[in-house]
DNA sequence: CGAGTTTGACCGGCGC
DNA sequence: GCGCCGGTCAAACTCG
């Protein structure tokens, strides 16, 4: 098996090939030979396979080649030789008889050893002794590269990571760079509120004030938003329904009324930027078919709705996490393809995140942040898109577009290109946590995936989580939350865990290095402790979300 | 009984 | 001005 997997990584098609298909019957029929003439056993199926399927050293090394194979079947050497020969001729195995005629060249080894009932025994011992020597040499050196290989795969895999989290680090330090200017204003904004004697009340404060109003709220609520607009009782409740979808961050962020033109009029430029981050859109697609990609939020569906040119419904969600959280999205199965789920963020969330989430918030964050460079300055802006695009997809530079023609500017992530059809295709679905993206997680698990390539310290419950996540974002296990509200109770086991790694090895390969050094890290006896919300996807099962929400 | 979902109605923007 | 459409609301319903 090792040898498979390392071979496999090599990406030499043939040689895995040789070990995934062939192996087996040739070392099946090697034991046999041993039995019979106590041989080394890798080193015959090994050169056999080797000489079959390169034949590059046969020509070159013709009598040492056949010298080999004779040493491992010493008996009927010479008649072995022939076949040698002659398959290396034809650069296919020779028949020896009938049966193997169609068989590669282990295959007809074993043939061969069969047939050499008749013993030449002229090869000397000696010689046979070298050859199995040299065998056993090879095959040393062939372990010896094959660790060797692995080493470098490592580092590689480790330098991508690296690479990556500097990436990701870079895209969210530009982030910040264009937000202090929205932390003025949130500043500002908590001044004036504490000047009027009342602590703030993010979303009334910010509500006359349709393009800061999300972002504010988002940035000062991390501790106050909940515990004082549940404070605020009933006067201010009224006036935030009547304020309701005119003026809520919400309603903004989404809805039409949303529309930038309207933003700008009313707001100076910053304002309006933050308008545009609001609008940023970063667009997952992942192959799933559970309802909805598990990004470790808790979502509340608030809406649904049939979309003009889309048989399929799409759901409203917005974030329950904490009252008043701006973030929403929208999930949609794809037109053309139902097995596509598209799922939609918007906004900043306005408290911590669970490691699950951070991913797939910063993603999202960092796209908008992204986008809105670009479309404040053309040629940073492709810049940044493509920064962006490789930061969030690391590994594959085409999966992720940025759409500038949208109504709002738009990454979308598409995670359907990886070619793993299995963990959706089984049929029961084992949990409904699972889902992910196929990364998904199953694109499901971009969140997770991306995450754990940023942040390799993370745990691994970022990945189950992140199967649905698209948006790839980062890192996010790295972080303990305070809030015991935030903290998922659930504990993904190892065995969870293991999976969501295979669904996403399987799901994309390309992020192999990334899972593989996650799941050495846990495996390495980190226990996820971190949230690790395999199954929250479903709004249902969060315990406490006063889902007063928003509305009220 | 509380929390979440469903679903028809409502609202506002936009295009004709 | 009208209708379409996307998005949201909120009462009714479902579920645990």
């Amino acid at each position: 098996m090792e040898k498979g997997w390392g071979l496999a990584l090599e990406s030499d098609p043939l040689t895995t090939d040789f070990f995934s298909t062939k192996a087996t019957s040739a070392t099946a029929s090697f034991f046999r030979l041993n039995q019979q003439r106590d041989m080394f056993q890798f080193p015959v199926s090994l050169a056999g396979s080797r000489d079959d399927h390169r034949g590059t050293t046969a020509s070159s090394d013709d009598t040492r080649i056949p010298v080999d194979e004779v040493d491992f079947f010493s008996d009927k050497k010479s008649r072995i030789v022939d076949e040698d020969r002659v398959k290396k001729e034809h650069g296919e195995p020779a028949p020896s008889s009938d049966l193997d005629h169609v068989n590669t060249g282990l295959l007809l080894r074993t043939a061969g050893s069969d047939q050499s009932t008749v013993d030449d025994g002229v090869s000397s011992e000696m010689e046979d002794r070298r050859a199995k020597n040299e065998l056993a040499q090879l095959h040393v050196e062939l372990k010896r590269m094959n660790a060797e290989n692995q080493k470098l795969k490592d580092m590689l895999s480790h330098v991508n990571n690296n690479y990556t989290a500097l990436q990701m680090h870079l895209v969210t330090f530009m982030q910040q760079q264009r937000n202090p200017e929205t932390e003025h204003q949130v500043q500002e904004v908590k001044s004036e509120d504490k000047k009027h004697g009342e602590e703030i009340m993010p979303l009334k404060v910010l509500d006359p004030r349709p393009s800061g109003g999300a972002e504010t709220a988002e940035m000062m609520s991390t501790h106050s938003s909940s515990d004082e607009r549940t404070r605020s009782g009933t006067p201010q409740n009224n006036v935030e329904k009547r304020i309701g979808r005119e003026e809520s961050p919400e309603s903004e962020s989404w809805g039409p009324n949303s529309k930038v033109p309207k933003l700008n009029s009313e707001k100076p430029i910053d304002q309006s930027t933050e308008a545009a981050m609001r609008k940023a859109r970063v667009s997952v697609r992942a192959r799933s078919e559970a309802p909805m990609i598990t990004d470790g939020c808790q979502w509340r569906k608030y809406g649904q709705k049939m979309a003009k040119g889309n048989p399929c419904p799409r759901a409203y969600y917005r974030c329950t996490m904490a009252v008043g959280c701006p973030v929403r999205k929208q999930v949609q199965r794809c037109a053309d393809d139902r097995t596509i789920l598209i799922t939609t963020y918007e906004g900043n969330h306005n408290h911590p995140l669970p490691p699950a989430a951070m991913a797939m918030a910063s993603t999202t964050a960092a796209a908008a942040s992204m986008l809105l460079s670009g479309s404040m300055a053309s040629a940073d802006g492709i810049m940044n898109q493509n920064l962006l695009a490789k930061a969030i997809l690391p590994n594959s530079s085409t999966m992720a577009t940025i759409s500038a023609s949208a109504p709002f500017p738009t990454v979308t992530l598409d995670l359907t290109h990886s070619p793993n059809p299995l963990q959706f295709r089984s049929p029961p679905q084992p949990q409904p946590t699972q889902f992910q993206v196929p990364f998904p997680c199953q694109p499901q698990n971009l969140p997770q995936v991306f995450g754990q390539t940023l942040y390799n310290q993370s745990k691994f419950s970022g990945l189950q989580l992140s199967q649905e996540m698209g948006s790839s974002q980062l890192g996010h296990q790295q972080h303990q939350f305070p809030h015991p509200q935030l903290q998922q109770p659930q504990q993904p086991s190892l065995a969870d865990t293991v999976s969501a790694a295979t669904a996403a090895i399987t799901n994309d390969p390309s992020f192999t290095a990334a899972l593989a050094a996650a799941i050495t890290s846990i495996i390495g006896g980190a226990h996820p402790n971190s949230s690790s919300n395999t199954s929250n996807n479903n709004n249902s099962s969060n315990g406490n979300n006063n889902t007063s929400h928003n509305r009220q």
